[in-house]
DNA sequence: CGCTGACCCTGACGGC
DNA sequence: TGCCGTCAGGGTCAGC
């Protein structure tokens, strides 16, 4: 379920458990992932010490001497704080026993996310053509700006492409495009500098407040049902078509854009 | 190079 | 109750 804001509550929660911390084993019960878990990971990872977590867009990245495990949690996964001893269930097919007694178990039941073994300095490939994170200083309108000129497809569809900036999903364009009065599929090259500042403000505000949210209500991450955090906070206009606007009152419309699911308000963004 | 659509997979939900 | 189509917050990749 993650978009940006439950990597980054994720990054926070598991860490306390993983850093300084030696691996015991790594489990793997189901390596059909969106790549193959590789097969030789658990025995390159298996005593080494986690000496960082870091996270660069929706990847994270479990740094120790030896090299890294980068993992994704694609649409439907998690990886949270359990006690070893509780059975795993349906879906949950890694676990990271740490020589504390710890256990980190990832879920997922579409199987659309990763995990992958970097050596040390290895720049991996899935990683070195993202863009900008989006709460980075180097982030704002004016790289927006400047990577849209000449193109032409949809705007939404532009700050969703990891290349330009990292970390907005599909709640969060739809979002922040209409809080920046932004129609959805104007072409991304036919924005002004001007609605670009706005809309990189945007958002940098509203990842920066999700992500406080996430941290909040995913407090109890160990064991606890990890409902999202962004959940709670008030959404303008995803998963409301058809309801009323809260900036003119008139109704919210539903399109295609992508194979995404856009909402938007026809009044308030052009 | 940029854009579009197919695809990866399981589960939930609505209509019949 | 079951069957079928559609959709879901991720991203890569081939083809034009």
């Amino acid at each position: 379920m993650p978009e940006l804001p439950e990597v980054e509550t994720t990054r926070r929660g598991v860490a306390p458990y993983c850093l300084g911390e030696a691996v015991q084993a790594l489990v793997v019960r189901e390596p059909r992932l969106r790549w193959p878990v590789p097969p030789r990971l658990a025995e390159q990872i298996a005593g080494q010490v986690i000496e960082a977590v870091n996270r660069r867009g929706k990847y994270l990245l479990f740094s120790t001497a030896a090299g890294s495990l980068l993992v994704h949690l694609g649409m439907s996964g998690s990886l949270r704080v359990v006690d070893p001893a509780q059975a795993p269930g349906k879906h949950d097919h890694i676990d990271i026993r740490l020589r504390s007694g710890a256990c980190l178990r990832y879920h997922d039941p579409r199987r659309f996310g990763c995990f992958l073994w970097l050596e040390p300095g290895e720049q991996h490939p899935l990683l070195s053509h993202l863009g900008p994170e989006p709460l980075d200083g180097e982030f704002g309108g004016d790289h927006l700006y400047r990577l849209s000129r000449g193109r032409t497809s949809a705007v939404k569809s532009f700050i969703m492409d990891s290349k330009v900036v990292v970390g907005v999903g599909n709640i969060y364009a739809n979002e922040v495009l209409f809080l920046s009065g932004i129609h959805p599929r104007r072409a991304a090259g036919r924005v002004s500098q001007a609605r670009y500042g706005v809309l990189a403000n945007n958002i940098k505000r509203v990842l920066t407040s999700a992500v406080e949210l996430g941290g909040t209500t995913l407090r109890d991450f160990v064991g606890g049902d990890g409902k999202p955090g962004y959940f709670a906070q008030q959404l303008y206009v995803y998963g409301r078509a058809g309801e009323v606007c809260k900036g003119c009152g008139g109704l919210l419309r539903e399109i295609r854009l992508g194979q995404r699911t856009t909402v938007f308000c026809v009044t308030c963004q052009r």
